[in-house]
RNA sequence: UGGCCCAUGGUGUAACUGGCAACACGUCUGGUUUUGGUCCAGAAGAGUCUAGGUUCGAGCCCUAGUGGGCCAACCA
């Protein structure tokens, strides 16, 4: 983070009022608490950014802490994964740390509670449980154990602990409030029974310890300052306040839990068990599979550490549900990569190109830039020849002049090399274009329209390459009620080309990052070997030319498109309207008389073009703008000239009056 | 029917303790360019969910309403 800062968050903002009202700067202690049952994805990119950008930011330290009290779901895979990619990211942890290093304290806590009178066991089923809980708007009833003995509890909670008792014969809970209007203060859960290995503790515990009666004590034990998580834990704040109440000293730090909102990604998923279904349905081949939103999956697409901290850093920090537009992630990507990926040539769908005035058996090594937007990057070669590939869709025997690339008759300056022009075709049965005649001209100086990028034939190198698109179809896919996010599925997310590309790439390594140029970034996959090239396109350039055409489906038309039909565009008249309401509306009520029926005039020869379905919101905008009387005017003579008889009108002015209890309006409506 | 949270251009975030709404993405022009990329210049697009109130003045404060989210797992 930089000396001129952005304005600060909410979050930055408490602890700047913490540190103003005495709290030390050394007290600063954050931390990411992951649960080690799945891999990490963009949402948890934003809290890692969080919590870690505030250690860089305050020179605090900042816990890796693994959340795992549930021996059912979590697994060391889970564990080594995470920390690889928060290594990745470029963020360092404080301390590795875990839940399960306090199950011990933890564990005497209860003791202390169940001493107090504050804790007890229940020993009801978990339905019976659920009924007397209460709803939201009902109240809950105390439990038939509520109020065992001391002896008692302390007895059957160490016989539990002991392993005599299955999983749900009883429970240990907080004996707080059932009638409390927060459900989760409705003597929560502290422990149950698990008989299950523990990845870590193995068989040491065959009791575990609920998440809220874990975490707010894991912060304070860990003297965490400020423990951030996202909104859905709102409702646990004041629980986790109760916890600490029961153990904190007053001489240590007590934490403070704060909630931001999450990040959700238009088009993806978002929740671990919803990833995981993807992984085990083999609809992806794997948790790091490049279509999935995990940091694992964006990494082997060619996504950098720089690109998702930017991202992350742009998205901003808030309260409000949001929905993040993909685009602004494919943004933050190019932005990186077009500043550091070596640019290279590759065609993905070609066609032969013959220069029949070039010698058969010359080659030539031609000089090529390897970045122009990065002067160190220097030069390679690239070999030029008599046969060359070029793509398809770069060549029309026929086009407008808006099609910059090669036609019959037409030059083009082939990229690195020289200007050609087209002389003939061969085509097959088909009619398909096999081969494109060309005569060269060394004289590279002529200014040319198009260039094109293309591989010399002999020289080229075959790759497989896997283009990607979005892996759903809807833009919230886990956001429908009554459908399955796997109803929007895209049958076609992965596609697979055998493609041509320069010798120079014989040297790339898995993870090495490209530009094909014209095309888009791609980097090496991890499937590749010393005998197969494997890439995978991370993301296509901004293509203006696609738009024109519509020949390939552009993303972000067709999200204009979409974004359009749910707020259609004002139209011509009406924006002009709204102009001149503008313009003249802010000194209408301060013209004099004269003026102001020159206004009106203006008004009702602008509202002969406005339709009837324009009106609501154009008159909201004249009330606003212009005051309540241009509005009448105006609403009026629209609804006459869409043939509307006068009493009506008037008669629905005044009801639309009351409706909204404007006052002011009731009276203008009167008065014509 | 309860409690809590949220509400600013298409999207996301700003606007210091009230002073006529800014930045980024996206969109659209034009220019440069051996990438229809980059870069440069510019434009359109909200008057801050609604209605009241306080105030000389409200996106910021108050009240009510509306809309959305979260909360009834022996998950985290």
């Amino acid at each position: 983070m930089s000396e001129e800062r952005r304005s600060l968050n909410f979050i930055e903002q408490i602890i700047e009022d913490d540190l103003a009202n005495g709290m030390s700067k050394n007290a600063l202690r954050f931390r990411f608490p992951p649960e080690p049952n799945g891999y990490l994805h963009i949402g948890h990119t934003k809290a890692i950014g969080i919590s870690f950008g505030l250690g860089e930011y305050y020179d605090a330290p900042v816990n890796l802490r693994f959340d795992d009290t549930n021996p059912a779901k979590e697994e060391q895979e889970y564990v080594d994964a995470i920390k690889r990619d928060i290594a990745w990211l470029g963020y360092q942890w404080d301390q590795v740390l875990f839940s399960s290093d306090y199950f011990q304290q933890l564990y005497d806590w209860a003791i202390q509670l169940i001493k107090e009178g504050k804790a007890y066991v229940d020993s009801q089923s978990s339905e019976a449980m659920a009924e007397q809980k209460g709803t939201p708007t009902e109240p809950g009833v105390d439990s038939p154990f509520r109020n065992r003995t001391v002896e008692e509890n302390l007895a059957l909670f160490d016989r539990m602990k002991n392993g005599e008792f299955d999983e749900g014969e009883h429970i240990l809970r907080a004996k707080i409030d059932m009638k409390h209007t927060n459900m989760l203060m409705r003597d929560p859960i502290m422990y149950r029974v698990v008989k299950r290995a523990h990845h870590r503790t193995g068989d040491d515990w065959c009791i575990y310890p609920m998440y809220d009666w874990t975490h707010g004590e894991s912060d304070y034990i860990e003297q965490i300052s400020h423990s951030l998580c996202s909104l859905e834990f709102k409702p646990h704040r004041e629980l986790y306040d109760w916890f600490l109440d029961q153990v904190v000293d007053s001489g240590k730090l007590r934490p403070k839990q704060r909630e931001f909102a999450r990040l959700n990604l238009s088009y993806t998923i978002m929740s671990k068990r919803k990833l995981l279904k993807l992984v085990e349905d083999g609809i992806v081949k794997g948790w790091d599979d490049p279509r999935m939103p995990t940091i694992s999956g964006l990494r082997r697409r060619g996504y950098t550490p720089t690109a998702l901290r930017k991202f992350v850093e742009t998205v901003g920090v808030a309260k409000r549900d949001n929905v993040i537009d993909v685009s602004l992630l494919e943004f933050c990507i190019r932005e990186d990569l077009n500043k550091t990926a070596p640019r290279v040539m590759a065609v993905l769908n070609p066609v032969k190109l013959i220069i029949i005035n070039y010698p058969e058996d010359k080659v030539e090594w031609l000089d090529a830039e390897n970045n122009q937007e990065d002067e160190s990057a220097g030069y390679r070669k690239v070999p030029f020849s008599r046969e060359l590939y070029i793509e398809k869709e770069d060549f029309k025997e026929e086009a407008s002049n808006k099609f910059f690339r090669l036609k019959l008759g037409g030059e083009v300056r082939l990229k690195n090399a020289y200007i050609v022009k087209a002389e003939s075709v061969i085509k097959d049965a088909n009619g398909e274009v096999t081969e494109i005649h060309c005569t060269y001209s060394e004289d590279t100086s002529k200014k040319v329209k198009g260039t094109l990028h293309w591989v010399s034939i002999p020289h080229a190198l075959k790759a497989e390459v896997r283009e990607y698109d979005r892996l759903f179809m809807d833009e919230a896919p886990d956001g429908h009620q009554d459908k399955d996010f796997m109803e929007f599925l895209n049958p076609n997310s992965l596609k697979t080309i055998e493609a041509f590309v320069e010798p120079s790439l014989a040297e790339a390594v898995i993870e090495n990052r490209y530009q094909f140029q014209r095309l888009g970034y791609f980097n090496v996959d991890k499937d590749a070997t010393t005998e197969r090239l494997v890439f995978n396109k991370t993301v296509g350039l901004r293509d203006t030319w696609a738009k024109i055409t519509g020949t390939e489906r552009s993303r972000s038309k067709l999200r204009q498109n979409n974004s359009q039909s749910q707020k259609p565009q004002n139209s011509p008249p009406k924006r002009k309207a709204i102009d001149v309401i503008k313009q003249l509306g802010k000194k209408y009520t301060n013209l004099p008389e004269i003026k102001q029926q020159k206004v009106r005039t203006e008004i009702l020869e602008l509202a002969k073009e406005v339709s009837y379905e324009e009106l609501e919101p154009l008159f909201n905008t004249a009330v606003k703008k212009a005051g309540t009387r241009i509005a009448v005017t105006l609403v009026l003579s629209v609804l006459l000239k869409n043939g509307f008889q006068k009493n009506d009108v008037i008669k629905a002015f005044l009801n639309k009056a009351k409706q909204d209890s404007n006052r002011l309006l009731v009276l203008e409506a009167s008065k014509v």
